[in-house]
DNA sequence: CTGTTAGCGCTTTCAT
DNA sequence: ATGAAAGCGCTAACAG
């Protein structure tokens, strides 16, 4: 770029004073048109038990409209004891199903008029929910939408002082749960591959301490000791780093599994890996599903069969189920009806000793 | 588990009864040590000018802390006129560079007292800035952190209404930007495989309407010309498909590059798949540099070279240039001075030709 | 040293 | 059909 180009500091233009137009409230409307301001309140809520004279009406709503009036949030909050916002807690991995889930969520409570906030749960050092819960007592946010990586064990009670829903976890009182049916994930997969023979399975997914990974692990086990399949369930660290261990751990198995799910995205980078490092075609000696669907495995060296979760959904229900709950509704948990979807790609064959 | 594993509904806890207890205010803390409530006030907020009886003093800090006292937020934003709150509108794209941007943010801004609340911008129907100036209008947030991928010249002005920095974009109006030094990063891709005999390059990266393309376009074009070297940039959409797309363009060249550097982790899938599927190994006939740095590289078939952005420390910066605007600070433009860095890994080679 | 007073901008009975 | 008055919880002059 040379000094012609768009690129070039505009001079003239810096430092240009910062117009920050006090805003319109509603006594200024009220004045100019003559009125009290209540008067105004209800005309600008459209109170149903109103009965204003119809040229006051169009007045006082073409005032506003040219004053381009905003209701102060805070004043109104203030006296209606409700904020108009939600604090959403998630652990700010890199992991894309936050992405999704967050999208999902701020849709949804956009629509009902709530703005939503994100808190950051520190992947090192994770905190109970209670501690967010000084938000609601600020008059932060009416209620808490919490996505925390722990297993809900290790934060005992006192946690319902505050409205809020744990969003794809279970909390330790039932009633304040929104989860995907993370049993008809494992169901799709072990379907899917067992429908080509496979008979000796594995899971390769997070800590044991993250509930999703917790009832995956679960369902998988029943599921498999119910078909007489064998299973092993591998739980390591989230990251690629993760998934090549538990990989590396899983093929070095006296009996070695010929079909994997991976828990992870992350995960799934490691394990393709390693399978490559050791030789290991896929899906010729080891198929691979990811219970992470992202649109990047329809390009990758073998494209990679995953299982799609319903995960802005599960935002938006979670959405759905605090507002009930902060509007005194009823507690009781939901299970997103939205269904888990397999989504078949390469990287799922027969099972190999079946050719052999 | 089986069915006494504590998946089971523990029925005996479902709808619990939700407490959601009052919080104590001000005048409780007053009514019970017997003060005023000013004289709360100023205990609690520690203020400079005070001169408080030690034994009261100490009285008013117990009883608040017992009664687990919380100021309402929302009160004092309403006398002080400043919320302690920001919006941060991000195009949630799947971009992993929006996560860490957002992290570096939410970091700063927490340790400054401010709460973040994130705004989707919907990327079909990409809003100009000014849409979002109701939230400080109604007093929702202090000022604005805009990351929109519109490319400015869009919008027009009536922006500065409202306190506001652009992240990674250039404004309409200089002083109110905060990004990266996206010539660096180019400059290093340049640099880095010219020394390696290339001589023939080409970029691919998103649309020419979003301002970081923009600049590493030019910056590319410029640095190019003065060294003589061929170069390519091919727009096209963020996403594998894209990429996909470009790739396959690149391929088919007259010219063909012999090396290139990818605007976006979705697309490198793409234009890895499309080299793939094209038989031009990497970097045997084709070296690749990623322009967004991602632990997945590493594992990808080859490793792909990356160049890693400042990208959290962009959003703290950005985060401290608002609070500057909003203290009525002077507003200038910032560049993150944490430089680009170049991670090799495996995927730039020799340039083929001087083999031959 | 501490209390009084006066709001911030809005909603909401209760009068008229 | 509209106005008056009170008050959400807090802060900040200003008195005393």
């Amino acid at each position: 770029m040379t000094s012609r180009d768009d690129d070039e500091q505009d001079s003239s233009q810096r430092h240009a004073a910062p117009v920050h137009r006090r805003v319109s409230r509603l006594i200024d409307i009220a004045e100019a048109v003559g009125v009290h301001t209540s008067t105004v309140s209800r005309v600008l809520n459209g109170d149903p038990a109103q009965s204003v004279r119809p040229e006051i009406y169009q007045r006082i709503l073409a005032v506003a409209r040219q004053q381009g009036y905003r209701p102060n949030a805070l004043a109104r909050a203030l006296k209606q004891r409700r904020v108009g916002a939600f604090a959403f807690v998630i652990p700010l991995l890199r992991n894309p199903i936050w992405v999704r889930l967050q999208r999902g969520a701020l849709q949804r409570a956009a629509e009902l008029g709530y703005v939503v906030m994100i808190m950051e749960e520190p992947d090192d050092d994770p905190r109970p929910p209670d501690a967010y819960r000084y938000l609601v007592e600020e008059s932060r946010a009416d209620g808490l939408l919490i996505a925390t990586s722990l297993r809900v064990k290790e934060h005992a009670d006192g946690v319902s002082l505050a409205p809020h829903v744990y969003v794809n976890r279970r909390g330790p009182r039932r009633g304040n749960d929104v989860i995907m049916d993370e049993a008809g994930a494992v169901r799709l997969f072990v379907d899917h591959v067992t429908k080509l023979g496979h008979r000796n399975l594995a899971i390769i997914d997070g800590p044991a301490a993250v509930d999703t990974v917790h009832r995956r692990a679960i369902a998988a086990r029943r599921l498999c000791a119910r078909r007489d399949l064998g299973l092993t369930v591998l739980h390591t660290a989230a990251t690629e780093d993760g998934g090549w261990d538990a990989a590396a751990q899983m093929l070095r198995l006296a009996l070695r599994p010929t079909a994997c799910a991976v828990g992870s995205l992350n995960q799934l980078f490691g394990v393709l890996a390693a399978l490559r490092q050791a030789d290991v075609p896929v899906p010729g000696a080891m198929s691979v599903v990811s219970f992470d669907d992202d649109e990047c495995l329809a390009y990758l060296e073998v494209p990679v069969t995953s299982v799609a979760m319903p995960l802005a959904e599960l935002g938006s229900a979670a959405v759905d189920a605090l507002v009930s709950r902060v509007d005194g509704g009823e507690q009781r948990d939901v299970l997103v009806r939205a269904p888990m979807i397999l989504v078949p790609r390469e990287s799922v064959g027969p099972c190999p000793t079946l050719l052999a």
